[in-house]
DNA sequence: CTTCTTCCTCAAAGCGCTTTGAATACACTT
DNA sequence: AAGTGTATTCAAAGCGCTTTGAGGAAGAAG
């Protein structure tokens, strides 16, 4: 059943019943209801690849596969895609998927991405501090919006979390605790979300005139191993810290683990913080003990940006959109005071 | 610069240039190549709209998001699905993923997203063992293979591994080794990959004419704390088991952590086996001690499963496909005899 | 020199929708 | 009665590709 014959079957033209189906004001409203009704009992829908065709607009939104995997940072990139696909389910559009794989250039998936008219915006995860991709599409004339920051001369649409600010407000707090030797194990330097956490790690030591010790920050992929390697390195060292702020429950884990090899209990003997994406099955609140941690769902960050997106490519005119979502210190039962 | 603006560049027809590009053996070798030339100097792309309207093609593929989530079913997901972008781009298609979310009834997405032909064939992953999405899809004419199997009348699509060979030849490795109590720490009973392993356990046991004790027989989500929970409890009856057999490597990690618990050493004072999809950062030979697996890449089943789609969109009159994949049994540091 | 093949190329007809520009009908004004 | 809006509806022209049915050219066969 396709338009023609649903508007003969009503005896309309099909301009009238394609007005009526999509809430245009030129139709009485007896029309549009009969219409809709006829269109019901038809179960008629409109076939996408026509209106893809006529309009001009795919009604898909694009996303590149991470190059790097990681088991953990994958976990990070499927609850933020949900979240994705969820919400563009709702405002009725697709999600595809790309991927850049071994060595062929990103940037040749994107270019191919672009060219054949595929997508008609695309989602830009886990930017690196100088990411070249803002910069490509931009001169694809490809609408897209990234999920964290990256530094750029041109204005770009973005949704971030104030890395800087829940990493400073968590040093503070163990500053404030009395500590002195902070660890912080962060994720890989490239991305510009650890470049911000590590800038609000200084910011607070700095503001309490503490010198970082750059043998206390280190950073790696978002798993365990991560953070088990590095704590038993600096547990092991001279003159170990007292605490650790960890960029994600994982490394946070690991930690954990580091500590009961050297039989001290992290939590108690030690203070750790880590930051907590709201993964759906790894909970601060359950960890042993429940993990003060710096907060924001990564699902609710995926959902909104593809509506920041959608809303983008339905009115280009408006202003880009440029979101920074506060991070909640959320304090639990591992933040004890330095051992004297 | 569209298909008409590229023919009438080179003074050719449309259907000669369109010709040309697809392959088709109407036109002159010469001509074509003229035409592949002047295509990639000017940079063309067929509209995929258009392409789109013109077969009745949407060149897409469909996958639903397991509504069930869970982190480390989650990662095998993910690894599935990589491969499955990876080679479903080589052979020209999109991935497009919808998601079946809360209550919305999952009958519902795949009802909405056959009609609305966005795709023009569906991959069906984490089967149960009565699914009723096969007759669904059968009964909506979508063409669909499953990742797996389930039980069904009729003939459908599938790619699936030997679990039951598999967890067989683990089994009798344990059982040859002298291991009469051995504990299956299995996937959710109701995905049709545990009932399989499950099967495959009970049919080694029946051969060696040991009855299978159900206390050794549990099941549960892939991750870590499923193997430790289970391993806990049973290493706390009153007659544990010498061997653990699980169903990933996460739990094999919960295992021995719960090994560790009760100052055991998996894979030495206990025999240990696990089945390993090979995800990118989780080896089994990375593991302490270096575990026996039957493994088997998911990751390569999903590149392959694409390839099957794709063979039948595009001769539907080929016999269904239907493999089943042999895995190997990897024997290596953890699977000693039982202690007497 | 015709007539047949074989090869290559073409014009034109869709695919199913959106959108433009025009037409019709009707109610009000003047 | 003619003129002016206003509210509805319509026919037709694309969108950019594939594909059908035909036509022209060149060489082989009669």
């Amino acid at each position: 059943m396709n338009l023609r014959d649903l508007a003969s079957h009503l005896g309309l033209s099909q301009t009238t019943v394609s007005r009526a189906l999509n809430g245009f004001p030129e139709v009485s409203e007896e029309t549009r209801l009969r219409v809709k009704a006829a269109a019901d009992l038809h179960g008629y829908r409109p076939s996408a690849a026509a209106r893809r065709l006529a309009t001009g607009q795919s009604g898909t939104l694009g996303m590149i596969f991470p190059g790097e995997r990681n088991m953990l940072g994958d976990l990070l990139f499927i609850e933020f895609l949900g979240g994705c696909v969820e919400s563009a389910a709702d405002l009725g559009y697709d999600v595809t998927l790309a991927m850049a794989r071994g060595q062929q250039s990103e940037e040749a998936i994107y270019r191919r991405t672009v060219r054949s008219a595929r997508v008609d915006g695309m989602i830009l995860s886990s930017p690196l501090v100088t990411d070249a991709r803002p910069a490509l599409l931009d001169s694809l004339g490809m609408p897209f919006i990234v999920h964290g920051r990256t530094s750029s001369d041109k204005a770009y649409a973005f949704l971030d979390i104030d890395n800087r600010g829940a990493f400073e407000a968590a040093t503070r707090l163990l500053v404030d605790l009395g500590h002195r030797r902070i660890a912080l194990i962060n994720g890989d330097s490239r991305y510009n979300f650890a470049a911000d956490r590590e800038a609000g790690f200084r910011d607070a030591l700095r503001a309490r005139g503490i010198a970082p010790d750059p043998v206390l920050i280190s950073g790696g992929p978002m798993h365990e191993g991560t953070g088990h390697a590095q704590a038993l390195r600096l547990l092991d060292s001279e003159d170990p810290p007292t605490a650790f702020l960890c960029s994600s429950l994982a490394q946070a884990a690991g930690v954990r683990r580091a500590c009961l090899d050297r039989s001290l209990r992290a939590g108690q003997d030690l203070a750790l913080i880590a930051h907590d994406d709201r993964l759906q099955e790894m909970r601060a609140e359950a960890f042993d003990p429940p993990l003060t941690t710096t907060q924001s769902p990564i699902g609710d960050a995926g959902r909104r940006i593809v509506e920041l997106l959608v809303a983008m490519l339905r009115d280009p005119k408006q202003a880009l959109p440029a979101e920074v979502w506060p991070v909640d210190l959320v304090v639990r039962n591992s933040t004890p005071a330095p051992k004297r």
